[in-house]
DNA sequence: TTGATGCATCAAAATATTTTGATGTATAAT
DNA sequence: ATTATACATCAAAATATTTTGATGCATCAA
């Protein structure tokens, strides 16, 4: 029960890591430290192509990282605050170990 | 003066977030939760063979996201707390944006 | 000094991700 | 109705990452 719901955070984990591993992807998560922005606003500030951040968008939005919400012919993005909690959450896992030294291979 | 040292920080979020993006490093670095371990005990626990193993240590060791120690024949391997702090710094970064809703593409 | 162990490194092959350019869909303005 | 805008989606090409198996290099034990 508990191990379940751990791996399930696990995967989820996976996904937002995979959707920051792209130098691109975080130029497009550092416009949204601001706010929200549209497709449009991103083509500006970084020359990229629509498709190409059509793309990295899916992916952030598929990671869980970011949410829209359309507005006639704009979709807005932003940052969606849980997720980026979420991983600190996790990181602070990571930090909290008991540094014991053990012996290897026994 | 700022702003370059704002740029070094960017690369090294990077590289970390690389780091993280795949699904067997991910699983090392949860073995180093509980404390040093070597590639001998990554391979009993996980399965992967030796040279794998080394390929996701080595881009581990890259990101700076570990730290090893030789002592005889074995290499021990431990998370950098400092690499796991940045990281959360940037996170918390990201989620202390004020939320104003802005127009789009004007 | 010979042989075994623990790990790194390498090149080739396998696989995955990203980019591009074209096309599609919905909304809105004329 | 027609046209323009904002964005999504697709398939093919370009590029990057990962895996594998072989080889190399220390360290240590016999």
């Amino acid at each position: 029960m508990l191990k379940e719901s751990s791996k399930v955070k696990k995967e989820n984990i996976s996904k937002l890591m995979v959707s920051f591993s792209d130098p691109f992807r975080l130029e497009i998560i550092d416009l949204m430290m601001d706010g929200e922005v549209c497709v449009c606003d991103i083509m500006k500030l970084t020359k990229l192509s629509q498709s190409r951040i059509s793309y990295h968008i899916k992916i952030l939005k598929e990671a869980g990282l970011i949410s829209d919400r359309q507005e006639g012919r704009w979709v807005y993005y932003s940052l969606n605050k849980e997720s980026l909690f979420l991983i600190k959450e996790w990181i602070t896992s990571l930090t909290d170990y008991s540094s014991n030294k053990k012996r290897c291979c026994e």
